[in-house]
DNA sequence: TTCCTTAGTTCCGAATATATGAACTATGGA
DNA sequence: TCCATAGTTCATATATTCGGAACTAAGGAA
């Protein structure tokens, strides 16, 4: 099995993390590995919100969100180890990641669970415009 | 010519949002629209990061802008003027525009202009991971 | 009116990307 | 060694995107 490819922070680029959680599925893994503290295997992810995915959809899926950046997967053992690449690419692209996940939050569940109970900051505005 | 659709800011999604902007041209094209204080007609952006991008293309691309409710367009006469719909979007996903657009500064520019004189506020940094 | 120009849209075929079942690989345990 | 589990790769069906050509709509000139 060829090892798994990880770009250097350098290398990511806004257009494929933001194409990377164009896709619900994603969105979803992604916003559930930010959330957890410990790192999540794939199979976690077989059921995600009332979907069935493959698991070569899944995998997919995975390879997407790594290549692009977000994800760090480790093999440890049978499973694979994915843990989010938050703080490298909120260094980069200050802020970024906190917007879409909070704005992903207020879509899926309509602000039930307020985002300082998740340990976001609050927005900011728009200065223009 | 059949009218132009504009999603009601209720049914505009993160993931379309995302999706819109995950394509070079588009993002760019955005950029200045959201950076400008009037409004673009589409043969603005005809050549746009030293790219001759053709007609049909671009119109299809600020399609994919405005039914992602990221701008409104209406027409001027022979022309078409967009502007963008950021205070409304802002208000149903705080920060997420101001995020993106500035990301897409870092990596395009290298912050040559500093984030403030473009009237964007300071990032906060993510409360986790 | 009719003709011309400009600005965008629509249509459609080609190129590209995505989704998924089936086959495969790699690891660990009995 | 054999089996089960976790993911990957392959092949292909489906869907999206791109862009040239034809079209539409508005405005101006005569």
């Amino acid at each position: 099995m060829r090892p798994l490819f990880h770009p250097s922070i350098k290398d990511v680029t806004v257009e494929g993390i933001l194409h990377a959680l164009s896709d619900p599925v994603r969105v979803a893994i992604y916003a559930q590995i930010v959330a957890s503290a410990c790192s999540q295997n794939c199979s976690n992810f077989l059921k995600i919100s009332e979907k069935d995915i493959p698991k070569s959809t899944l995998s997919h899926h995975f390879k997407i969100l790594r290549d692009a950046g977000l994800i760090r997967s480790e093999r440890r053992g049978v499973e694979m180890q994915n843990a989010s690449r938050c703080s490298e690419i909120d260094a980069r692209f200050p802020g970024l990641i906190a917007a879409i996940i909070r704005a992903h939050d207020v879509q899926s569940k309509g602000r039930r669970r307020p985002a300082k109970a998740r340990g976001l900051p609050a927005p900011r505005a728009l200065g223009n415009a």
